[in-house]
This record gives structure tokens, sequence and C-alpha cells, in this order.
RNA sequence: CGGGGUGUAGUUCAGUUGGCUUAGAACGCUCGCUUUGGGAGCGAGAGGUCGUGAGUUCGAGUCUCGCCACCCCGACCA
């Protein structure tokens, strides 16, 4: 990574080096002395933090508690269910001495919760009176992944893992259907993401789920970020852990349960999807500060700026708006270049000038536009100012998902569409009959892979691009 | 785990065929003065086990071998 300490390396030149250096430079979080972790700083966290606060209401919304289960579970917990110790064995730290005294049974530190939950959901639930059970968990979570990149993969990430437990199918279906609509909601209204919601195929659900559904985003590079899933884990785990009720019916029946969860990559996706060569652009709704203050003035001048100021920040404060002031000694153009380095949705510049003119200049960070704006006018004006930015960058990375979706029919449209550039051309679409062994052909030959099938057509079907069998509509891209 | 690359100041880097005795620059940082409408100027200053271990040599940042770490590209994945 080459860092030039004034400019940004423009995303067309190398995407990867731009997304490090907004990383570092934006202060959202720092490579640690660890392998493949990260240190996510203050400005970075406290985007997590708002994050939290607002998905933790809409899951508490879905009559979900928060718990907490620890961060070691015996390995052999993991090996209960098949096809979850194949998905996760290979990626799990574990613990196998305390001192140079070795563990009796290794421990892992977990990779996902449902086995130790499912352990005690199996003492929990004994009446279909103590269905649905639903807890929801904030925790930090351990994956060796081979390569890393932060926010987007890293060895250890931070995330929320939703568990519920029904009584019957249709219930656990909802129930992950909820799950996700919840996800796509807030990442449209809250993060300005603009997703696809469908379901994974065979090749791509979750180890252990019998389905997985997924929103999956755009990135300003064409690629697909998984940004959050909802799975059906149907009775397995509930057999594999003997999570069982008794039914009004007087029978023992198995439970069904689902597990949803959304990380700190996220926060990838929102640098990804939004970003520019400026750095970091963040919705409102969002960003820890709406409104940077940049004071400028003459040293005669200071106190009489100063004051004006404060009747800024008086309305500001008043109206609810996240506001900093900047009274660094950096130059003007410094704290301009800085503000939009971290994203700042407006910069208020409150100079002598605005002073003399009783206004101060209003400068959106999404397009540069700038207007003076009266003192009297701040409470009409800001609100609809930050409003039209959430809109307008939900709009624009809309958009450019809609315009990068591109329908082919045949294989060999496929393969010479995006074969011809090592970039991602954007989401391919086509009918596709979501067979494991033909989809692993196009991943060897593309480097392709689904992404989903999306569930607004999910009851379409067509023939197969490649085998002619019955197909679903199904869209495929490059992903992180 | 394969392929490539890099380790010298907080950061990005320079350091010639091994040699000038005190290892440099820029940016950043500290202090002072002057500045303030798009990354300010001048002056002074702080800051280094040259990744690490061994070897070759009168002499190693520079050569040899081992080790370690990190970055990028693949395979694997939230």
């Amino acid at each position: 990574m080459k860092q030039d300490q004034k400019s940004l390396t423009p995303r067309s030149t190398s995407q990867s080096d731009w997304y490090t250096e907004v990383i570092t430079r934006a202060k959202l979080a720092d490579y640690s002395p660890v392998r493949g972790c990260m240190v996510i700083r203050p400005y970075g966290y406290a985007i997590w933090e708002r994050i939290q606060a607002e998905m933790d209401k809409r899951i508490k919304a879905l009559g979900v508690q928060n718990a907490y289960f620890p961060v070691f579970i015996p390995y052999s917990f993991l090996q209960r269910e098949a096809d979850h110790v194949e998905g996760f064995a290979p990626e799990v730290a574990l613990v196998t001495h305390v001192g140079d005294k070795e563990l009796e049974e290794k421990l892992v530190v977990r990779p996902t919760s449902e086995t130790i939950i499912y352990e005690m959901f199996k003492d929990w639930i004994q009446s279909y009176r103590d269905l649905p059970l639903k807890v929801n968990q904030w925790c930090n979570i351990v994956r060796w992944e081979k390569r890393t990149t932060p926010f987007l993969r890293t060895t250890e990430f931070l995330w929320q893992e939703g568990h519920t437990a029904h009584a019957t199918r249709e219930e656990a279906d909802e129930m992950v259907k909820a799950g996700l609509d919840m996800y796509a909601a807030f990442a449209e209204e809250f993060l300005a993401i603009y997703s696809i919601k469908g379901r994974k195929t065979e090749a791509e659900k979750f180890a252990g789920a019998e389905y997985t559904t997924t929103f999956e985003c755009m990135m300003k590079d064409k690629k697909a970020l998984q940004s959050g899933t909802s799975h059906l884990l149907g009775q397995g785990f509930a057999k594999a852990f003997d999570v069982q009720y008794l039914g009004e019916d007087g029978d023992k029946h198995y439970a069904w349960t689902t597990s949803w969860g959304l990380s700190t990559r996220i926060i990838g996706a929102i640098i990804l999807m939004h970003g520019d060569d400026k750095g970091l652009v963040l919705p409102p709704m969002i960003a820890p500060t709406q409104a940077l203050i940049v004071p400028i003035f003459k040293a005669e001048n200071k106190d009489a700026v100063a004051e004006y100021i404060s009747k800024v920040e008086a309305s500001l404060k008043q109206q609810g708006i996240r506001y900093e002031v900047d009274w660094s000694e950096n130059s003007p153009g410094w704290k301009f270049s800085e503000g939009e380095m971290r994203g700042i949705p407006l910069r208020i510049e409150v100079g002598s000038k605005d002073m003399d003119a009783g206004v101060v200049t209003v400068v959106k960070r999404t397009d540069s536009q700038k207007q003076q704006v009266q003192l009297s006018d701040l409470e009409s004006t800001l609100p609809n100012l930050l409003e039209t930015i959430q809109t307008e960058i939900y709009e624009s990375a809309k958009k450019f998902t809609n315009e990068n979706i591109i329908e082919v029919s045949t294989y060999e449209e496929f393969k010479e569409l995006v074969n011809k550039t090592d970039e991602a051309v954007g989401f391919v679409k086509t009918y596709f009959c979501g067979d494991k062994d033909v989809e692993a052909q196009i991943k060897e030959e593309t480097k392709y892979t689904s992404r989903c099938v999306p569930l607004e057509t999910y009851d379409q079907e067509g023939k197969c691009f490649i085998t002619g069998k019955p197909g679903k509509l199904t869209i495929f891209g490059k992903a992180y």
C-alpha cells in the first residue's frame, strides 16, 4: 500500500489501496499486531454503536430478547451436526491448553453459537407453551480465514446473532423472513444501502441450514457483498441437540429453529457502496457527526466569529443534529478535506463574511454544492438537507446496482461477458437449476458464484442456462 | 496453503561496486512567530536495537544462510 500524505489513491486506480487508505485515514480502524485482526478506532466504533442501537430496537420489535452465551464451546458440540462441523472445523481456533496443562476437552472459540445455544434450548424448552423462544446476542466471533480485509473479513469480528425455536415450520419460515426483512429495511432506511433479498443456492447456503436467505449488495466496483443472512435450520440442530417439546397433542416434537446474523462487515459495505475519491461518504442517519462547523477568521475577529458560531451551535443542538466544531490550528482547506475524508454529510463554513451577512455557508458532502443559509433559516433548511442527502445516497446506490444487472440466456453469453475483463461486470441474471456441481463448474471457469435467487421473482421458472433443466431466476456475481 | 512483493524515524521512501566514522529526505510531531474562504510560511527541535538470529570480512543497512512479520494476487469463507 502506497500512502501519499495528501491525496487519496483514486478508486479507479486501485480499489484495494483506496479502501485501506480510507479506513486508516478516516480513522475507522487500524491494522493490529495480530494477523487478520483489526483495531476498530473510536470513529469506526461510533458507527458500530449507532448500528447496534438502531438494530437492537428492531430486533426487540420482533419479540426477541438479548442474552449472552460463552465464547468457548466444547469441540464435541460442533461435531454433532455433520454439515456444521464440515463447514466450520477448518477455520475454528481451538483452545487445547491452560498454561502447560492439556485440557480434557478441547474448546473452540465460537465461530457462531448455534451449538451452545441449542444445548441450552434443550433444557429451556419442554412444552409448546415455551415456544417460540427467541434470543439474540451481540458478541465477537472468531473464524480463521486464510485471507483477511478490514471489516469485510477479519479473523475476529463483531456481530449480532439471533436464534429462535418454533413449534412449526411455518412459524420458523416466517421468522426467517422477518429477520431478513428487518435487515434489508434497516440497511435501506438507515445505511442507504440498496440490496437484493434472495435465497442462497445449495452450494452457498450456511453449513447446517435447510436454506439460507441473504441480502446481497453491489459495491461501486461492481463486486457483490453478502451483507447479512437469515437461515432456516429446520430440525437438524434440534435433532442433534435433542431440542424437543411436548405438544398439545401429547406427543414429543422436535423444534424448528432459525438463526440470523449481521456483522461489522456491513461497515465495509457502507464504505464500498458510498465512498468516493475524497473518502468516506456517510448517510446522515448513521453518521456519528452529521455536520462539521469550520470557523474561518482573522486573528482580530476570532472572538466575534466564536460568538457567532455559538448561535449556530444553539440552533443545531435544538434540532438534535450531531455536530462538531473544528477549532484546531489547521487551515480551513485542511479541515474541509478532513471532513470529506471522514464522510461528514454537511460542512458548515462560518467566517467573517458569513457573519457580516448573517448567514453560514453550507456544503453537501455528496455533490459539494454550496449554499448560503440565513441563521434564522437553519431550522427549516438543515433537516431537509440531511434528508435529501440520505435519499440521494440511497437512490444513487439503487440506480448503480440496477444499471449493472445484466441478463443473459446462454452460458456462452455468460462466459463472453464475464471473461472479457478481470474487473467485475456487475450482477448477471439468468435461469439456473441450482445444481451444486454445475455451480462449481461455473465458478471454476469464470470466478463467478451465485449470489442469490431473488425473492421478488422466486416463483418464476425458466430453462437453466446450462443444463436446460427447470431453473429459477438467479443472480451471479463476483464476491468479496 | 501456493505465487509475488516488502521489512531503514509515527508514515511514505532514498541509501551507489561492502568503506568517509554523526544512517538521510519528505510528510507528520513539539516549540516560537506570522497565518486562516480548498490540504499555509519561516525558524528551531525531538524522533533509529536499519525485522530477527547466525555467518563471511579489518569493516555489513549493503554480501550469504536460517527464521519471523506484514502487504498484494489466487484457492477457502460472514
